[in-house]
DNA sequence: TATACATTTATCGCATACGATCTGTGCAGG
DNA sequence: CCTGCACAGATCGTATGCGATAAATGTATA
């Protein structure tokens, strides 16, 4: 009777909880995972937290070092500009395969979306990074190709964590306006708009983000404090 | 003191073993893994050969269902066809970055090992197989990039799987000719040569397993043995 | 003979337990 | 006062056990 398990197991409420936090910024690179602590959280026992942190780690959210304690994942900023390159390339794929074949109830999904982005863009600033990125999601599962819509969301997640490692606190960075024109071109049909739309915004995305030297988090403690330790 | 875990443990281990005798057709689709036969094998107790399957399955090489027994994993055809088309772009992205950039070290390593793959084409299949899927491995390797490494070999495993469903008996599939003259427009610095070639490559492996309406294994036991019960 | 049902057996899901390893703190020595 | 070692606490790695679930087999009935 009990639903000891709810269909899609503990595990992988787990993961979508941690992921959610990761990107949200709620979680920053270097935080500590505990099993003890992640298992206790979530009312089950260390084995499926373990077994979430394992899964994170494939999905390169995670760091696991052997008997220490699991942390959320740093990439190095070539990790994140390769990251980047990659992401283009499978999204392209994405919006070759969209464009001029979106249904009905598919372009009012997006429409949808996009308005709920809308609204979240003066909130907090949580929601607005979440639902930026759940619209690439949304994009690939409209596909309904499982491996691209794995691989996308992977290097959708992964690119908010880098993102969090060296981008700057957010701007409507992926900004609304683009996902918007960008579905019109998908709608319109022009393939090749489109494609050149969903690399430019990825590109600003990505440049907004990196070229400054914000090397932020990349820096030591002694870095950081630096500044501080002049009086 | 007795190295109870190799560095690499023991799940490594077994995922590593299971990836070779799945492209090596020693494990076709839909084969039975269990949990309890695994872990004997190996040495090892179920929990270990549990996180093993798990990490296969993230990999999508097995099918995890609650409360089954694992299989590897049988892509349908339209997976198989979208793998392709993911990996052409993955792998271009590894061509692009490696043309003209190789190191003489690397040029002998690739050159070594399309020696080796020279060699095995006159013996076991299985070897050849695996030395195919290799190379492009090998390729991503040098790139230097853990996350394209990542996923091309994710790829090029799935590949090979798909291949283990749709394929043909392997005419040395992934022609060694091919890879040479690739690595050798690579040397040149001929970028898009180069590309052109890699593509060309894959398409070629691709259309040569798929085309052909080999839907063999997709085939029920019942029909299999059709042919047999004539007598 | 074929179908539906009950029983058995194999296998998995998960928690727990014990041993191993690391991290950090206090104490002794330089 | 600083450095190095030793001990203690925390955390992980793995095996094992018990309950739950599904497949396999056998049996009764139409």
């Amino acid at each position: 009777m009990a639903p000891l398990h709810d269909s899609a197991s503990r595990v992988d409420r787990i993961c979508l909880v941690v992921r959610r936090a990761i990107i949200e910024r709620a979680l920053a690179p270097g935080d500590k995972l505990p099993e003890d602590a992640l298992g206790e959280r979530f009312g089950v026992s260390r084995t499926i937290a373990r077994q979430a942190l394992g899964q994170l780690a494939g999905e390169g959210l995670v760091d696991l070092r052997r008997n220490r304690i699991a942390v959320v994942a740093t990439p190095t900023f070539e990790e994140a500009r390769d990251t980047f390159d990659i992401r283009v390339e499978l999204e392209r794929l994405v919006v070759r395969h969209l464009a001029g074949r979106l249904s009905a109830d598919q372009i009012a999904e997006l429409n949808t979306h996009i308005a709920r982005q809308e609204t979240a863009a003066t909130g907090p600033e949580a929601a607005s990074i979440r639902l930026a990125t759940d619209f690439h999601v949304l994009l690939a599962r409209m596909t309904g190709k499982p491996i691209l819509i794995r691989y996308v969301s992977e290097v959708a997640y992964r690119s908010g964590l880098s993102l969090s490692a060296y981008g700057r606190p957010h701007s409507p960075e992926c900004g609304v306006a683009e996902h918007r024109s960008l579905v019109d071109a998908m709608v319109e049909g022009d393939r090749d708009e489109a494609i050149r739309l969903m690399v430019g915004h990825l590109q600003s995305v990505a440049q907004r983000a990196f070229l400054p030297e914000t090397h932020a988090r990349t820096k030591s403690l002694i870095d950081v404090l630096a500044p501080y330790m002049e009086g």
